[in-house]
DNA sequence: GCGACAG
DNA sequence: ATCTTGTCGC
């Protein structure tokens, strides 16, 4: 089965080990996480809390000091809006920590960094590593019919859509699943956010190959979430991406450390995912992009009807 | 100061 | 993708 933490858990209970009268920041905390690259993603999961020092119905162990939480260099950084900053100024002041020209004073001696915490992150790195491994770049699979999938969002919900086309490209049938969201959207771990819902709709249908918005080995550990979905689903699978996740373009091919990973298609960057070559994933994105924006809307409508 | 940073 | 609480490196 594929676990995956609950990162906005881990984030608060990392957030309530800051102690009144100190600050961190959301990198320190990202790093706790296991990876620096969280750090928006922390900004994000803070945004989230409902339980602030604001509210005076809670107790106080069910409140998460996210006030505590500021930039890299000593400024406030958010708090939900332009007024709520004030309130975060003044939380902070209340504890003792002194905010002069928008940043808090004698940053280095309020900083807080000694969480404990067991990086979960860093066990998903390690993970998705293993799982590269096992990716297949050859072909391996019957150019029947095939799945495109996408996802959209409602709050903490997600809604995932594949619909299933014959090889003109005339649409056959969509299947949907949704599932809560635990983790946010954090560059190179997308598939923590998004697969578990994909797994569901492969439950109902597993077509012959699958098209995923996404990368496949156009990844830092080759785990993009189309290599990620491919090898646990054990399905062929292609990534087409809307924007480069790191990685040179050299004409038509990009590279990553010098290994052709893929190829730029029209708008779409494309990288294998599993048991699919190069070659074969930038031929079925030329011949079959254009419906990939119907499995968006499928996932939109889905997201909007429910 | 601007871009990188999948969705 | 939504909805708006980053950070680092050039």
């Amino acid at each position: 089965m594929f676990q995956v933490p609950d990162l906005y858990e881990e984030c608060f209970t990392l957030v309530k080990q800051i102690p009144a009268g100190m600050v961190s920041t959301y990198g320190i905390l990202a790093k706790a996480l296991g990876d620096e690259i969280a750090a928006r993603a922390v900004g994000q999961m803070l945004g989230e809390n409902q339980n602030s020092f604001l509210r005076s119905d809670l107790p106080e162990e069910k409140l998460i000091p996210c006030h505590r939480v500021v930039y890299a260099d000593g400024r406030i950084g958010g708090f939900t809006s332009e007024k709520g900053v004030e309130d975060k100024i003044r939380l902070l002041e209340r504890e003792g920590v002194r905010v002069q020209d928008g940043k808090v004073a004698d940053f280095r001696e309020k900083l807080f960094q000694d969480f404990v915490s067991s990086e979960p992150l860093k066990r998903l790195r390690g993970e998705q590593e293993k799982l590269a491994e096992k990716i297949w770049l050859e072909d391996d699979f019957t150019l029947g019919e095939f799945g495109i999938l996408d996802v959209a969002y409602r709050g903490r919900r997600g809604y995932c859509a594949m619909v299933v086309f014959d090889l003109n490209g005339s649409q056959r049938t969509t299947f949907a699943a949704t599932a809560e969201i635990n983790f946010p959207y954090i560059p190179t771990y997308l598939a923590y956010r998004e697969l578990p819902m994909i797994l569901k709709v492969l439950e109902y249908y597993r077509p012959s190959l699958l098209l995923i918005d996404g990368n496949g080995i156009l990844h830092p550990r080759k785990m993009g979430i189309a290599a990620h979905a491919g090898v646990v689903a054990e399905i062929p699978c292609i990534g087409a991406a809307k924007s480069l996740l790191g990685g040179q373009l050299e004409g038509e091919k990009i590279f990553i450390r010098g290994e052709h990973v893929g190829y730029k298609c029209g708008k779409y960057y494309v990288s294998p995912g599993h048991r699919v070559s190069i070659e074969s994933a930038r031929k079925i994105v030329e011949r079959y992009s254009h419906l990939i924006p119907l499995a968006h809307g499928a996932a939109k409508r889905t997201a909007i009807l429910k």
